[in-house]
DNA sequence: ATATTATAGATGTTGCGACAAGTGTCGTCA
DNA sequence: TGACGACACTTGTCGCAACATCTATAATAT
């Protein structure tokens, strides 16, 4: 209960802090989201894409694939429907297991991705760029340590 | 087009900053979304009635109050039918320019805030109390700086 | 004075996200 | 070998959010 000059409607540091992540996340992915609504994606569908890409020619188990993913995704299974319907995935039942569902990208996803890859990459320095390196590597850094706490398995 | 050294998965040190902030912003997200959820509310809506607190016992425009919004609203209305059908603000149309609806909080949407306050400040402890002072402030400052180009009214 | 444009917000529709409950499959142990 | 619990999704349901469209009111131009 400390009450040290916070800004003005916060009533702690601590406060301050996530309300300005969340702030800034939310101005960060309307920049994102831009780009990736053209072409029908969301930012939760492209960063699952990417990580099937990441792992082609493999394949990765549906659960396996939500754990990976930024975001928690506990509906993963209709994302993940609403993708193969665009052909961009392709989902099978292992033979070994049959409870187990398979995840693979498909040719056309990989092309999806290709598509915008560029784009993204302008938009992350479209966000970012004005920013040097060295506080870039210093805000990774403290983000990290933010969630070290919150995350079963740290990156 | 550098090639840098990167993160494995990541295409830009710009990339891999966005990826956190969007990791870390819901992994805090969860523990916030946990306190209001007993009582019903999502962050947006705690974040209204805050404002409305804050403005108290002047009432704010419709419009007015979701450019305050941490994060843009533009299905402000629907948010505030919710919140007057609990009863925790009430609106009402300006006679002298009829276009204009203000919003005001009441003292069940006061009571409320009480009833969470403690909660929520202890969460926001949870979250981020294991950093220490100084790497808070240095967090706020590279997050208001990151965000910096792209709002219109800087805070 | 009337027509035009701008403003403030309400409404229709759609689709995604979250929680809960259900289904099929597998391991295990009496 | 047959019952039981665990696992890996899948489906039902609901609420919320986003986008476009519509209505009422006000300001401005003609």
């Amino acid at each position: 209960m400390k009450a040290t000059s916070n800004k003005p409607g916060c009533d702690s540091l601590e406060q301050e802090v996530f309300l300005n992540l969340w702030k800034t996340y939310d101005r960060l992915k309307a920049i994102e989201d831009e780009v990736l609504g053209k072409v029908g994606l969301s930012a939760q569908q492209y960063n699952a894409l990417r990580c099937l890409r990441w792992a082609a020619p493999a394949a990765i188990a549906t659960l396996d694939l939500g754990r990976q993913l930024v975001s928690r995704a506990p509906d993963i299974t209709r994302m993940l429907d609403r993708l193969e319907l665009r052909g961009l995935l392709k989902r099978e039942r292992l033979p070994s297991n049959r409870r187990v569902v398979e995840v693979k990208i498909t040719p056309a996803g990989e092309t999806l991705l290709d598509d915008i890859h560029a784009g993204v990459l302008e938009c992350h320095v479209r966000q970012l760029g004005h920013l040097d390196q060295k506080s870039l590597k210093q805000l990774a850094k403290l983000l990290k340590a933010a969630r070290l706490p919150h995350e079963s398995s740290q990156t």
